[in-house]
DNA sequence: GTAATTTCTTAATGTACATTATTTTTCTCT
DNA sequence: AGAGAAAAATAATGTACATTAAGAAATTAC
């Protein structure tokens, strides 16, 4: 049913027995979006973490010169959200936006919070949920300094397999920092090699 | 005393009993190291976890080109190490080097897996640890996509205050991701504003 | 304390990618 | 299905930063 997926993806680190599982349901809400659908603006409370169940979302900032960033993409199975202005409540700085017709399930901040009293061992899923993300961001870091333009391409393809033919290059180009102008160039080399 | 420092860095999160502290520094190792002494070397297993009490540290790796990146400097109170060798013992990427005469504690890897067994707390201390580094490396990211040299410049004299009469220009230029020649060009052209 | 080494500065030239503009192709909407 | 909008391709020109080189200044080492 429709809590399989996030039952399955939080019983990677922890066990939940019938009783937990269902209390952690409980707080959660669910939403479908529309291509398109915005859920996060910059200067909003981020007021909720993001669980996608179908379709695709884009995490991005837009810079003074207009131009768009994108920190990740959350596809099946991702978590996403502001963390910043989720634990913070402070302004958001990035817009969230579904770029497919989407399903997502949302944890409030709320219930985000509840949830370390009712059931502790969340602090352990969380604990190691972020130390993931966190050496998946340190690569990413690493990757945006030392690679060049194609290789970054590469490294998208790696990690976002099913995204290649599903979203626009522009959406591409923006993940990458570069312009879809350019992404054009390097895919027409990369095909004649 | 010596262990003052990193007592007060962990009761940021959470309380302590005098019989845990105690506990948790039984955990702990120590370490004076000379300028220029490395810790870690890619293709090694991380088996510890730093914490600075003194000196300055600089994680980094070298690419192919040979040119170095520096991932991050570990001042006083700050933790740093190689965290995906370290969680997932496979071989490191990065060097961790003293850049100045330093003084470290060392949580080794099979006393932090024990941690959380002896006083599982500190599950909710490195859940709130590693946000918080996460919400960091999220801005860094973004940051090395969105701003050029100069702004980046400007963003590492904000967060490493101390470091900019401390540290060669060579080391800030590999943390900024361009040559020691452009970040000379760039403080030249700066301080004529 | 002086030699050796490393770092810093300056400058000329080179390159990866941006910008702008135009045309072609694909998607979206009714 | 067809009109309008958005995305992609191509090409000319521009710019932020890299590379190379050489001398000056600072640091390290014996």
């Amino acid at each position: 049913m429709k809590y399989e997926l996030i039952l399955k993806n939080i019983s990677r680190f922890i066990d939940l027995n019938q009783e937990e599982q269902d209390l952690y349901i409980s707080l959660l809400k669910e939403k479908t979006l529309k291509k398109k659908e915005i859920l996060l603006r910059p200067g909003e409370i981020a007021r909720y973490d993001y669980f996608t169940t179908k379709g695709c979302l884009k995490i991005y900032t837009i810079d003074e010169n207009g131009t768009e960033h994108i920190a990740m993409f959350a596809i099946k199975d991702w978590w996403s959200g502001d963390l910043a202005s989720f634990i913070t409540q402070q302004p958001a700085k990035y817009f969230i936006q579904a770029i497919e017709d989407s399903e997502v399930l949302l944890m409030p901040k709320e219930n985000y919070d509840l949830l370390f009293e009712k059931i502790p061992k969340f602090e352990r899923f969380y604990r190691i949920l972020y130390q993931r993300s966190l050496v998946s961001h340190i690569q990413r870091s690493d990757q945006n300094i030392s690679l060049n333009a194609e290789d970054r391409y590469r490294e998208f393809l790696k990690k976002y397999p099913s995204l290649r033919n599903r979203i626009s290059q522009k959406n591409i180009a923006a993940y990458l920092g570069v312009t879809p102008e350019f992404l054009s160039l390097l895919r027409k080399k990369m095909t004649l090699l």
